[in-house]
Order: C-alpha cells, then structure tokens, then sequence
DNA sequence: AATGAATGAGCTTTCATTCAT
DNA sequence: GATGAATGAAAGCTCATTCAT
C-alpha cells in the first residue's frame, strides 16, 4: 500500500531494457568512449561514466561489450544510409546527381565520426565478421550499388555511355572522392581541406569520367 | 682435427636478442596470431605458444607487446617498399611503368598479408601514431610519392601531359588499384579476382588516364 | 512495518571503496601477510587469501599494492600517537611523567606491531623515502620532540637542570627503553621481559638521568 | 696434446665455486647491487652486471640469491668484529677504552656500510630469522658482550663500580652512540656530524656514567 | 670452468560480468 | 528497474634458475 520511495522512471511503460531514451543515451556514451580509445581499450566502466548509467542497466539494455558495439555501428550506418539516399533521390541531371554524390561523400568522411568508425572496425573485423560485413554492406564500400544504379539510370536515359556499371561506379567513387577518404583513414590530413579545394579534385574527376563515359565520346567502352 | 674451441663466438652463438633465426621464427608466430585475432585480442601467451618459445625469450628479442608488433610491421613495410622501388625502375615507357605498378600493387593487395596489417594498425591509430605514420609513409598510401615522380618524369619526356602531379597519380592509384584495395580491406573479396580480371580492370583505367592525360588530347590538363 | 525502501545511503551502503569494515578485514589480512612475509615477498594473493576478499576488491580500495602498504602504516602511526601524547598530558610531576613515558614506550614495543611494522619500512627504505618518513616522524625516533618540550618545561618548574634538552631526551630514551626497542628490532628478545624486570631498568635510568640533572646536583649541566 | 685456446684463469688450481679473487669479485659487484636496491628488488642479472661474471658462474659459487646474500653478510659481519674487538684490546683505562669504543661505533655507524646492511636485513628477518641471528649476534646489539667483559674487568680493578655488568653495558652503548645508530637508521641524519659534535655526544654520555658507576658515588649500586 | 639463452612459474593489475539489495 | 560492490580469469611482464655449448 505504501508508494515506491525510490525513482521509478517509467515504471510499466517499457519492458524490460526498451526504453529508448535510455538506449539511446547508453549508446551516446558508448560511442564517445568508442571513438575516444578503440575497441578494447574502452572499458565497460568507461561506457558507464560517460553514458551516467549504471553497469547493471547497461547489461540490461546490452547483452554484452560486443553486442552494444554492434548496436552503436547499426546506428551510424543508419543515418549514412539515409543521408546518401536522399541527396541520389533529389538530383536531376546525371551531372549534379554525380557531383551532389562525391560532396556528400566527401561530407561523411570529413567532417562525422564515420572514419572513427571504421577503423575500429577494421581492427576486430577478424573477431567479429558479421558485424563489420553488416556495417559495410551500406557503408561507401557499398554504397557503390545506390550509385550503380544511378549510372544504370543515366544510361538509359542516353546521358552516360556505360556498358560496365560496377566498374564505373567504383572509378567514380575512387577518382572523385576516395582520395579523402584514405587520406582520413590514414590520419594523413593535418587540416580539413576547404570546400574550394574539394570542390576543386571532384571538377576533376567529373571531368575525367565525363570525358570518358560522356555522350560525346562514341569510340570506346566501359 | 683440433676439436673446435670453445666459447667459438659467430658459429651458432649471438648476442643476447641477436639470434636471427629465432627473431623470425617468434616474428612468424606473432604474424600469424596478430593477423588473426588483431592487436589487443591477441595475448602474449598466444604468441608464445604459435612460436613455440617461452615468455622470457620473447622479452629478451622484444622489449614488449608494442616492440614485438612494430617489429612485425616493420617487417611487412620493408618487403613491400623493396618491390615497388624495382619494379619502377625497370620499366622503360609510362604505358609500361604505370601498367606493371598497378598490377605490382594488386599483387600486394591481394597476395600478401599488408591488408590484414593495415588493419591491424588502423585499429590502434590513435594509440599508437608514430609506429602507424612509419608504416604508412611507405605504404600503398604514400608509394604515390614514386609514381609522381614517375608521372613528372614522363611528362619532361612528353609521353604525359600533366600539371597536377600529385592529383594525377593519386587518380590513377585510385582508379586502377584501389579498388582492390577496399574490397580487400574491408574483406569484401569472396575470392582472389583472376589475373585476366586483374588486367582488365587496370587496362580499363590505364585507358581511361591516358585517355585525359595522353599527348594526344591538347584540349586539357588536370 | 512499511518495507524498507532502497538503495537506502547509509544503511549498509557505502561508496565505491568506502566500507569501513571491508576496508578494515583488508588491512587485518594484509597486516599478518606484510609481518610474516615483509613488503616484496609478500603477494597480493596471499592477501586476498589472508582477507577473505577477491583480488578485485582489494583495488577498489586501495590503488596499488603500495597503497596498500601505505595505509596499513598509517594506521599502526595512529595508534601510537594517540596512546604516547595522552600519556605525557596526564602527568604530574617529573619523574611521574618520565616514568610512565618510558613503561609506555616500553608496552609500544614489546606488545604492539610497532617493531615488526618498523622492520619492513626499514627494508623499503630507499624505494619509498616519503612513506618511510612519515611513519618515522612520529614514531619512537621522534616522539623525542614530545619529551623534549616535557624536559624543557621541568626545567623552568626547578624540577630539572637541563641546558641542552635535545641531548637529554635522547639519553633519556636511549636509556630507559632504546634497550628494548634494539633487542627486539633485531628479533633479540625470545620471551617478553616482565613488567618488574622492565620497571627495574627504566629505574635505573631514571635514577642515572636524575642523579645527572636532577635539582640537587649543581655542580653539572649536560 | 693441443692446448685450450679460451681463457682458463686457474684451471686446476682450485675445486669448483673456490677461486677466492672470483669468489670476492662477485660479492663486491652483490654489495653494491643488494646495498642500493635491497634484496628483493635486486635481480641476479644485476649482480652478473655488476661483478662482470655470467650467471652460471654465479651459480657455481653460491646455490642461490639467499645464499649469495647470506655470504655477503657474513662478511661484512667479520669486518666490523675484528676492527671492534682489536679496540679495546688496545684500550688502557677504563675511561678511554669506553671512549674509543664509543667512537669506533660511530665510525661504523656513519661511515661504513653496516647501516644499509642492517635495513636490508632487518626487512627479510622474518623469512631468514637464521641468516639475520648469525650477523645481529656479533653486530652493534651484541659487541656489548665485549663491552660487558671490559666493564667487568674495569670492576674488578675498581675503576667502576657496576653490580648488573649487562645493564650497565647497555646504558653505556644507547648513551653514548645509540642516538646516531638509530638517527642513521632512520636516515634521519642529512649530513653527516662532524667530529667535534660526536666527541660532544660520547663524552656527555661518559660523563654521566662515569658520574653514576665512577669510584666516587658508593651511594648506590647498578 | 664458464657462459648466457631459454625457461615458466609467478608477479601486480585490469575488467567483463554477475547478483544481492 | 536500477544499482555498483564483488568476482576471478587473464593480461603483460620479470627473474631465479638451468643446461647445452
């Protein structure tokens, strides 16, 4: 009959480890530790510090460290996911949808926590497999495919000349933008180039794989 | 006749950590657990029992756990490095030198273990920069150096016709290599590609920058 | 008759490392270990047994095994203090207040864990000086400064004719209980000296010193 | 019939472990070691550093760490004996052989290296009760026997008057040098005393036993 | 006799996970 | 649901001792 005289934050509202605030604010500190010091060297207590949660929560909400790095790479990939998809869907011309995708591109690698991401990643991609193909499946590896089909698009529509899609699809993303993105990987960029100078390498690119796949240039083939 | 004196220094006998037999066989061990359990999951014990020797020995060749995997990288840079320089040099026209570069590169990242190593280190970049810088200023990141040159030279000669040195040769990396050197990194090759694969994807390339940067297109520069 | 409401602070509830009691049966298991075994050959497993705790614990605790070791020092010095300075407080008159001051410096070595205590800080010495002194400042060797003030105010009270009170208190100390405190220092001592053969020597101290600087002799200052 | 071609210092002079140089080459490189880190942070590395011998060789000579250390205290304990005893054999009267004594203990006490020896020891005496006894038998805590007899002679020829010889033994040695025995111990003595300030100590201290077991006071007894 | 590379038990310390409250 | 003290296996590393040369 008495009242609980203890904080009692959403009693009966979720099951047990549903609350999605709560998650989410599991995962905002997973991810900061995360970034801040790798895989292994993050400690749970670290995540727990950062998060203000409880250890016991977190075991509630996560089975264990590798299932909330998962969810914490889920939900990155999401939101890359979501972002690249929009900017393919909202462009005209072959040519702004191309230079509309290698600055979006550019975008992610640059300027948000996706190379972080990914080179923890790549560090227990041999322990856990699954988890990084999942990421990578939709992450600018893959990407690829939305661009693919977008070439495929502009083929029909008789604005590019390309017999392979797969094979330009990935000289574009190479030529236009994977320049940034291994320099970011390899932590070789002392100051984040400005929007001129990318500006600048994408022109060429574009350049160069319109003069090549263009619809003037007749004689030749993917 | 004599029965052999000793202590006879240099037959068999090295100075403390000097023996080069065992410093490989325990570099050996190491690689192979490094490579399948990355840098922190990989435990001392387990380097001692792939390399069939004790703790102690491999603290007497190795300092510590960062040592003996520097080492090992180190290893890995070296035998890359050497097999770049060669191939350049022996080539005789840009056609030939930029084809035979890109399949030397291919090889690398197909056939040997410099992937997994990247990896590796990508994962424990932020924990270790120095040990990564090294490696990485002669890797496929930075071997871009010697194709510039490369590229510069064949420009004098006419052969090319290109301003942006630097941009020219990080476009052709990309284009005819990177490729393989994603898919391989973020370990999205079900199977090694064949040769004939190989070949076309760089020829497709190969075209493609000459077709931009050849003597015969004026009209242009990168 | 309502149910007890939790987490309740304070009922059984302590912060991280705050127990006193856990803290306490630590440095009880520590103590037998530290005495029998002195600080190196003395593992912290072998505490964790002698405790009754889990290694874990032990750190949540105290930082280090130093630490540790710190504390149990810290605690040993207490007691001493306290008991030595209440005594001096309580006394009258000269020879009461150095009699009694001797028997308990006496009691303090014979029947405490002073000695052994003192013994191990002895041997780490060199490597932990700071902690080192700070036991020894008030310890036997210096409680000297306590008896030094006594001497000093009996002799503006006419009950002594001291010049140098500094000298006085160590042949005093010397005198009185420095015999028991080298015999079992140096673990000299195979069965406690009863109270009547100790109350023996520290009178024939006493009546050396006050023979020496006692009123009645003019003739002398030390 | 060809002859050794490596260096074979005393080949056949001695049986295994008893070339006396060797031997005292590696108790001085251990003095040194054991003096400056204390038994257990002394490694056996570090003594085959210091004495220039291998660590076989070691082995040959002493069966292990505690024995070498064992050895090494042994002889400093013979040192420190003979200096002693050849003192009051010189000594004619009473008053100066107590005098010399006096001294002769200071010397050891601040400027040999009895006092480190005596830490490291007093910091194992519990797990090497017997190695300690052997050394504290004959050092400061016991050379009083020798004082003792010198006491009693004096006795018999009437320049004292002293009924307990052991208590009177004791007084003298805590008067006249205990102070700097434990001052040294505690390494409470930043520089060390001039010699002007000993004589001051010594002779207050004899001054006053002389005042009290002297042939003028028959008043009392020991 | 002398060497010193090799051994492996044992050290201090960390940390993912559990569970009584 | 939430807590965080407690656990104990396992980490990196050291070092007394052995033994093939």
């Amino acid at each position: 009959m008495t009242p609980p005289c203890y904080p009692v934050a959403g009693v009966g509202r979720f099951a047990a480890g549903a609350d999605p605030v709560k998650r989410g604010q599991i995962l905002d500190g997973a991810k900061r530790v995360f970034m801040k010091l790798g895989y292994d060297a993050a400690s749970m207590n670290d995540v727990t510090r950062e998060a203000g949660v409880s250890k016991g929560t977190i075991y509630v909400y996560f089975q264990s460290k590798e299932d909330l790095f998962g969810a914490l790479v889920e939900r990155e990939k999401s939101e890359f996911d979501a972002a690249i998809q929009q900017i393919l869907a909202e462009s005209k011309t072959a040519d702004e949808g191309l230079r509309r995708y290698a600055l979006a591109y550019a975008h992610f690698i640059l300027d948000t926590e996706m190379i972080p991401t990914m080179r923890i990643l790549l560090g227990v991609l041999d322990r856990m497999p699954t988890l990084c193909q999942r990421f990578f499946a939709s992450s600018p590896t893959n990407i690829k495919a939305l661009l693919q089909d977008y070439i495929a698009a502009a083929h029909e529509k008789g604005e590019l000349e390309v017999e392979d899609t797969e094979l330009a699809a990935r000289q574009f993303i190479d030529m236009c933008a994977a320049g940034y993105f291994k320099k970011r990987l390899f932590n070789d960029i002392p100051v984040r180039p400005d929007d001129e100078e990318i500006a600048r390498v994408v022109d060429s690119g574009l350049r160069m794989f319109m003069n090549f796949y263009g619809p003037k240039n007749a004689e030749h083939s993917g």
